[in-house]
RNA sequence: GGCGCUAUCGUCUAACGGUUAGGACGGAGCCCUCUCAAGGCUUAAAUACGGGUUCGAUUCCCGUUAGCGCUACCA
């Protein structure tokens, strides 16, 4: 039975490297039928926050792509307690009675690793018992072995690792405090989870070799493991909010109208590809492609700069899945963002709009940009001079919008029905079409570029346009 | 410092010893056109460096360099 899981710990919000190893973990599942596990691990109590938490459930609720079963270890925390005990007890830990060092009071690594605390190793348990019996505070260590053992792994991205047990150090099970440390937390419940492969940041291959002496301490075999390459900033570190800001969480994607999918579909060509040169795919065919083996081994840069937050790619892939939505749906999408943004827009007419705006927008947010003169009653103030065709003077747009001002009224309001009026009324003045559409164009929407003129006044209506072009005309008038 | 990992256009990537080193984003140009888009076409742009192995290396091996990760009573 194939069982993953996505761990992350609440100590920020959801970022989106942490998303993709969430989806990674997801896709894997549905690809073999298995069983996708959301586990907090939330052991470091004095780094949890409440807030972290409420972001990363909600980062994972707007993926929208679930899970089957949820834990949280601090729920669990007996569990982890008795896998050290029995750890401890088999002599393949022991106590620690050193005092914690200070934040940064780093250990002195100039000589070689730091491998373990002189004369705790070799604690004889009578004194080890009577100390702790004694209630000085101690941490429980893994003895790892000294003898040169080569541990070997097989990672389903990064192949055959192997580490010598004489570079890795005593890493703790238990805080001072009796908490579980990560690893030996992570551990237990992956062995109680039954957890079949592990699917996480390469930041944790190098402890993998850690984990596997935890499992062989508890007797059990270890789970597959595939690790995925780290994304990074432009500058080539690991994201992080500190180093990177809020470009690095989930929710800015969200609040900038990403659609969910194209995020998705963004975050899977980081580091991993399909083989046959599809760039945009749908949740089922990425489920129906994804495979450790379309998984790359070397760091992938998200793109992104303090001017543009977000990564061409990300907004092209965004603008590819708007294209390909169903106007109805899209609409709907649009309306929610418009509203948001304090406009009241219904539905039907944002199904109108919808298919004037769909190739101009990148982002959702881009409708109150690109749309705005449909919401707005009035438009803002904007430039006479606006107003003016290219090769054209003042008076040729005051001849333009009243000319338009004579048509329209007995114009049928269609598209077609507008386009040849207009064509029609642009050739009686002996103008360009543009040099017509150009003044008309600005006096409804208020600025040069907007979409495409007919279905933009048949959407307007003709009230609106003739209100506006009348208010240009006196704008014109009065220069 | 120690250990580990990685190295193809600016970026994401393809090519599991033989290709004019492919695609995509972004850039440039042209076409289309009522503006802006969309669309179509064209174009610039890469195998980090040095040694091997081989008839032949992007591909395999070694070294160098660079980057990243781990080296906590964080995860």
């Amino acid at each position: 039975m194939l069982r993953v899981r996505f761990a992350p710990s609440p100590t920020g919000y959801l970022h989106i490297g942490s998303a993709r190893t969430f989806i990674f973990n997801w896709l894997y599942a549905r690809r073999h039928g298995g069983t996708m596990i959301l586990r907090i691990d939330d052991t470091d109590l004095e780094r949890n926050t409440e807030q972290s938490l409420g972001s990363i459930f909600e980062g994972l609720r707007w993926l929208g792509m679930g899970w089957d079963e949820e834990y949280r270890q601090s729920d669990r925390l007996a569990l982890h307690r008795a896998l050290a005990d029995s750890i401890l007890e088999k002599g393949l830990a022991y106590r620690d009675f050193t005092p914690a060092h200070g934040e940064e009071s780093e250990k002195d690594h100039t000589g070689g690793p730091w491998l373990f605390n002189p004369g705790q190793r070799e604690m004889s348990s009578e004194e080890s018992d009577r100390r702790a019996a004694a209630g000085e505070p101690f941490v429980v260590r893994y003895k790892v072995p000294r003898n040169g053992e080569i541990i070997h792994l097989h990672d389903l991205v990064f192949g055959d690792q192997s580490k010598s047990v004489n570079d890795i150090e005593d890493f703790a099970l238990l805080r001072s405090n009796g908490a579980p440390t990560y690893h030996l937390a992570s551990c237990a419940d992956d062995i109680d989870l039954r957890i079949s492969h592990i699917v996480r940041g390469q930041d944790h291959l190098t402890n993998t070799f850690k984990h596997i002496l935890i499992f062989r301490a508890a007797g059990v075999e270890p789970p597959q493991f595939a690790h995925l390459p780290l994304l990074t900033g432009p500058d080539g570190s690991k994201l992080s909010k500190r180093r990177h800001g809020p470009v690095v969480s989930v929710t800015t994607y969200r609040d900038a109208g990403f659609l969910p999918r194209a995020f998705v579909n963004f975050l899977c060509l980081l580091g991993w590809s399909p083989k046959d040169n599809r760039e945009m795919m749908s949740l089922d065919e990425l489920i129906e492609s994804f495979n450790f083996e379309g998984v790359n081994r070397s760091n992938a840069v998200v793109n992104f700069t303090e001017e543009d937050p977000f990564d061409p790619k990300a907004l092209w892939l965004n603008h590819e899945h708007i294209k390909a939505m169903a106007v109805e749906d899209l609409a709907a999408e649009l309306q929610a963002v418009v509203k948001r943004a304090g406009h009241d827009v219904g539905l039907q007419k944002m199904w109108q709009i919808t298919p004037l705006i769909r190739e101009r927008i990148r982002l959702l947010r881009d409708v109150l940009t690109v749309a705005d003169f449909f919401f707005a009653g009035e438009l803002p103030p904007y430039d006479s001079g606006e107003l003016i065709p290219k090769k054209g003077d003042a008076a040729m747009a005051l001849r333009a919008l009243e000319k338009a001002r004579e048509v329209l009224p007995h114009a049928q309001f269609t598209h077609d029905g507008l386009e040849s009026a207009l064509r029609a009324a642009a050739e009686s003045l002996g103008l360009k079409a543009g040099q017509l559409f150009e003044p008309i164009r600005v006096a409804v929407c208020g600025r040069k570029t907007a979409p495409p003129l007919f279905g933009t006044l048949e959407v307007l209506g003709k009230e609106t346009c003739l209100h506006r072009i009348d208010r240009a005309i006196a704008q014109l008038t009065s220069l």
